[in-house]
DNA sequence: GTCTATAGGTGGATAGAC
DNA sequence: GTCTATCCACCTATAGAC
């Protein structure tokens, strides 16, 4: 019942660990509550319910609730790096990969959730490490993405900024967290739009001489 | 045992409601938990045990958890109004207000704790209304206060942002929202550090043209 | 794999003595 | 106001039948 860590390679390595349908299931309803109330807000009973299943069913897929919310940030983390992925793919343009960056964001706040990570680094201080560590993985992750996006965007003139791109990426990390954080509590996804524009607006403005 | 609104007089009114010495000792203990492990984190008996009391005698100054929450954000909300009139005291110049204005939250952080709305506003679908409500409350006076330092500094020339005051305000709030939850996953200020200085360096520098 | 049943603990909350 | 004692609902987790 050793609750794994999280490595990189369980992150990209496709073929790793293929869950059943009934632990996709679960994830699933697990990762909607989680996003919606918190890992504190959430029990295996609401997770029970929601798939008219018993707790006990829940516990022969993930035995403690430290397994599943180690699995939910995993496999959040790793469809979140897809994500990233098809939109390098998609375009090669910084300013358009950060727009689609925003909009990986912003659906999610459609659906009414907070990010599943944003949400469980408020909590962290009753997390068990693993769930810690994985959390800054992903932040990290993230991070690194939009230093290349930024870095690029500033070599063709795309973008303009003073600091380094380590530090305006976390800049944008923190604005894009916080609006959400925010936007929520007034149940108004406007005032995600309104914080994403400015970001972009800075971005394409700011340094000039 | 109705759960009392949080009213903009009770906000403003220093004789309002005068608490005791028990129920202040009460609501500085519930309050350093809530911001280090959020509503759902924490409990009457973490409380108690903290105070070295019992929980019954907890529920007679709080008859329920509700109350006790919808407490703390009123405080909370009030001290942090004191605290922007005190900056008003100090300075006129919009750019040192600003930096004032970073410092609070950069004070909570460096205790290891989060704003408490801003950990609060997590939780929000699991709260009651009131604490709902208050959470707003309080978004909203940081946003006008900070309006009317944006547009101050707009008019003398000492900020530079082209989207309204209002707009620039929310982008704020957020970023320093989201940077303190995403240092407090590192434990490490400095992440909130460079947040702020790109919010101000965005300032003085972004609109020229 | 999923169920019933249950253990053992903690949650918020109350009654009533002092 | 604070205590002891207690209630009941809910929590995570396990045992063992099917």
């Amino acid at each position: 019942m050793a609750i794994s860590r999280i490595s990189k390679k369980k992150l990209r390595d496709p073929q790793a660990d293929a869950p059943s349908e009934a632990a996709k299931a679960i994830l699933d309803t697990a990762e909607g509550l989680a996003q919606t109330r918190g890992y504190n807000g959430f029990s295996y009973a609401d997770v029970a319910e929601q798939l008219g299943v018993t707790k006990a069913s829940l516990h022969y897929h993930f035995p403690s609730k430290a397994d599943l919310g180690t699995a939910l940030i995993e496999r959040y983390h790793r469809v979140f790096l897809r994500a990233l992925e098809a939109i390098d793919l998609r375009t090669n343009e910084p300013d358009k990969k950060l727009r689609y960056y925003i909009e990986l964001y912003d659906s999610v706040l459609n659906n009414e959730r907070m990010c599943l990570c944003g949400m469980l680094a408020a909590e962290i201080a009753t997390l068990p490490i693993p769930m810690q560590e994985g959390l800054r993985l992903f932040f990290d992750e993230n991070e690194q993405w939009l230093i290349a996006v930024l870095e690029d965007g500033l070599r063709i003139g795309a973008f303009r900024f003073k600091e380094t791109a380590n530090e305006r990426a976390r800049m944008i990390v923190a604005a894009l967290e916080g609006a959400m954080l925010v936007a929520r509590s007034y149940g108004d996804p406007a005032r995600f739009h309104v914080v994403a524009s400015s970001l972009l607006s800075d971005l394409s403005q700011a340094g000039r001489t």
